[in-house]
DNA sequence: TCTGGGGTCCTAGGACCC
DNA sequence: TCTGGGGTCCTAGGACCC
């Protein structure tokens, strides 16, 4: 059985002492933000509600905060039952709860479904969790690519299988800024990009990674958004190395427009063994 | 929402190799 | 020499989450 949290108002100070009350509970949690876990409690012999108190209590002793709780047999629902009570609530939802509490609900409200899904499938007369689940399989792989439209078939009937993820390693470790103004002049847009360049080394660094493939993005004043790649033969972490990959990927674009926003990514990452 | 920043995953197409 | 299929890597863009 598992847990979500949901708190609001929460401060990077809190957010520890939240995780670390947590912690004290179970090993078994999984970290979803600044605000928010996901807890496994299937092991622990208490029952549920009443471990649910005594966590409620000692959050608000460290940290004067309230929190909402889900309690179900998976995340997607754990994640779904703690937003429907909002400030301070606590809901239980079980598989044979799916058909009365999930379904009437808007379909925005399923996690994974965000404006543009939304919007398509309102185009297609889905508006609630219910009706897409009315959906055949193959209708939605059809519609949205085979990943997702599995996905939206499970997901509406509160299936979700996904693990409990105690441990992982970024993926990815970027920084973006927008200008205060957009801006034309190119040694502006060179010089951010040299500084956003160097914080990711920097992190890169700290952190104890590597990188091959570096991505610039670039936003223009009417919102066009495109990103450049470039990967390198060796992982490397040296600064002068990164920052010529970044530039090799400005030169690739043609600013004739007015820059809003510039950034820089690195990905395909690897752990330095040392 | 006239739109901030740091992430993840997915898809599609092209290049290249066997 | 020509053709084709499958696998892998890379690139670009889109959608979503907190």
């Amino acid at each position: 059985m598992l847990f979500f949290f949901l708190w609001y108002e929460a401060y990077s100070a809190a957010s520890q002492q939240f995780k670390s009350v947590l912690l004290t509970i179970t090993p078994f949690m999984e970290d979803a933000g600044i605000d928010e876990a996901f807890l496994d409690i299937s092991e622990l012999l208490d029952a549920s509600e009443s471990i649910v108190v005594r966590i409620k209590t000692r959050i608000k002793e460290k940290t004067g905060l309230t929190c909402s709780i889900g309690i179900a047999p998976n995340k997607l629902l754990a994640k779904i039952a703690s937003d429907m009570q909002k400030p301070d609530g606590l809901t239980t939802l079980n598989e044979g709860d799916v058909e009365c509490q999930l379904w009437p609900l808007p379909i925005r409200k399923l996690y994974g479904v965000g404006p543009k899904t939304e919007a398509h499938l309102k185009d297609i007369g889905i508006e609630t969790i219910g009706q897409l689940a009315a959906s055949s399989a193959e209708k939605l792989i059809e519609t949205f690519g085979h990943s997702y439209g599995h996905y939206l078939y499970d997901a509406s009937r509160g299936i979700d299988d996904s693990p409990l993820v105690t441990h992982w390693e970024p993926k990815s470790i970027s920084r973006e800024t927008t200008f205060q103004e957009d801006v034309k002049n190119w040694q502006v847009i060179a010089r951010t990009l040299a500084e956003l360049t160097k914080e990711v080394v920097a992190d890169m660094q700290e952190h104890g990674y590597q990188t091959r493939t570096v991505t610039i993005k670039i936003r223009f004043s009417d919102f066009q958004t495109l990103t450049r790649a470039k990967t390198i033969s060796d992982y490397t972490d040296a600064e002068e190395e990164i920052r010529k990959a970044a530039f090799a990927c400005l030169k690739r674009i043609d600013l004739n427009k007015r820059v809003r926003l510039i950034g820089v990514r690195a990905s395909n990452l690897e752990k330095v063994t040392s």
